[in-house]
RNA sequence: GCGGCCGUGGUGUAGCUGGUCUAACACAAUCCCCUGUCACGGGAUAGAUCGUGGGUUCAAAUCCCAUCGGCCGCG
């Protein structure tokens, strides 16, 4: 059978260090590795053409299954051609396996303050606080996800319906959108999740991440060119747990690997570093949903190869914006009469072509070209920063350009 | 000239058969947050003593009188 993606590493960081810089062959191009994904969860990037996205360097977009189920239906993405021609964006694609809707619509729903990251100081307050709720547990009846075993039962953000997703279900809606690059169902667990809870979370997620290669592969006996399956690693904040899941998730028969769940903040460095020291190195790593540039550098060093986060470009929207010296909030009054760009530094169309003060009056006039410039900017600060690490490992200059970031300590 | 209506934070309004108003809401303002998008989203803070003067009352933005300003109608 013809290979879905092909996986060469160019380059390892000396003295046995994880990270590494590669280059992924996919059906519709070569990502060249680290490299930050670009999210576009409803198969646009939000507030972007293609060209754009294209333009600021961005190298692969990902796509989301439950989105895409609820709307506008996989069959219409299908009978289109696949999410690459639906969408219009020539280069590589992956789907997320609606895993993460487990949590955000699940644990998380209706908790603004709730995300994948836990901040380690406030660790042990939240984990007497919270009861957890287990499968089938009355308290996640409020919430739009509900799990057991066998699979989610979700409901629509959008109308309230109800929906069943299973390992076999998220497969061949994923098989269905087409991307060159998909991911296994999984349970995204809560950071508050005490350990009790993540244990059997993560039995069900390597049963289910069994389930979904079975399924995937007999999907991909009927396709002309075949998808590329990523096995999910989970685990939460507990290192034995994540380091079993290293060795299960591992040890099956994936194309590459994403890392997922929640983390201390203080400590991705270290969980991913485990995790990847676990994975087979001549396999692609994706750590899901992370992003702020910090979280990146210790990332690459320490074994990822691909990263996708909404920040970039939610922040955008919403005004915060990146820089060198760190992130800018453009609808602070002393931006009104800024006439510099948004980064002397950098070279992204926004940063070419305007000035804060002019960003700054877009976002107070809730004009929409404020939402794009400010995602063509933030996406580029963070496309461009993974690449500057890909050169740094290239060059063998990793650790110059590490002292180098002034927001990094 | 007569009659009526209105005058509350930057703006627009609510409250006005008196006490629960140490005055509410929306927008604007100042600032913070957002990590596999429920997300052009979420939160915090500041800002009026209620046109002005007087009166009634234990108590008035709320009732009465006067006055100023605006609007409408009739002359």
């Amino acid at each position: 059978m013809v290979r879905a993606i092909e996986f060469k590493i160019e380059k390892k960081m000396p003295r046995g260090r994880l990270g590494r810089a590669a280059t992924l062959a996919t059906p519709h191009g070569i990502i060249e590795t680290p490299a930050f994904v670009a999210v576009g969860t409803k198969a646009t990037i939000k507030a972007l053409s293609p060209e754009q996205v294209k333009e600021l360097g961005a190298q692969v977009v990902l796509a989301n299954t439950y989105h895409l189920y609820l709307e506008p239906g996989e069959e219409v993405v299908k009978k289109s051609g696949g999410l690459s021609k639906f969408m219009n964006w020539p280069g590589p694609t992956m789907t997320d396996s609606g895993g993460f809707q487990v949590f955000s619509l699940g644990a998380a729903f209706g908790r603004k303050g709730l995300n994948k990251l836990a901040k380690t100081k406030e660790k042990n307050a939240s984990e007497e606080k919270v009861e957890y709720a287990v499968a089938g547990d009355d308290s996640t009846t409020r919430a739009f996800a509900k799990i057991d075993d066998d699979g989610v039962t979700f409901r629509s953000v959008i109308d309230g319906s109800e929906h069943r997703f299973t390992p076999e279900r998220s497969m061949e809606i994923q098989h269905a959108i087409g991307a060159d690059m998909i991911f296994a169902f999984d349970e995204c667990t809560s950071p508050e999740a005490p350990y009790e809870y993540q244990k059997v979370a993560l039995a069900r997620t390597h049963e289910w991440a069994k389930r979904s290669l079975i399924a995937h592969k007999e999907l991909n006996t009927k396709r002309l060119t075949p998808n590329a399956l990523f096995g999910i690693v989970q685990g939460g904040r507990f290192a034995d747990l994540r380091e079993e899941s290293a060795r299960t998730i591992g040890s099956m028969d994936f194309a590459g690997f994403g890392i997922g769940g929640s983390f201390d903040k203080d400590d991705i460095a270290a969980s991913v570093g485990l995790v990847n020291k676990i994975l087979p190195e001549e396999k692609p790593r994706h750590l899901l949903g992370i992003g702020a540039p910090e979280d990146l550098v210790l990332a690459v060093e320490n074994g990822c190869d691909l990263f996708d986060c909404v920040a970039p470009t939610r922040l955008a929207r919403n005004g915060t914006l990146y820089a060198e010296k760190g992130r800018i909030n453009i609808l602070n009054a002393k931006f009104k009469n800024d006439f510099n760009p948004i980064d002397s530094n950098c070279a992204c169309y926004a940063c070419r072509n305007y000035t804060r003060a002019y960003l700054s009056h877009l976002f107070r006039a809730k004009e929409m070209f404020a939402a794009t410039l400010a995602s063509i900017h933030n996406l580029y600060f963070v496309v461009n920063f993974v690449k500057k690490m890909r050169s740094a490992i290239l060059d063998g200059t990793f650790d110059d350009f590490k002292a180098s970031i002034s927001f990094y300590k």
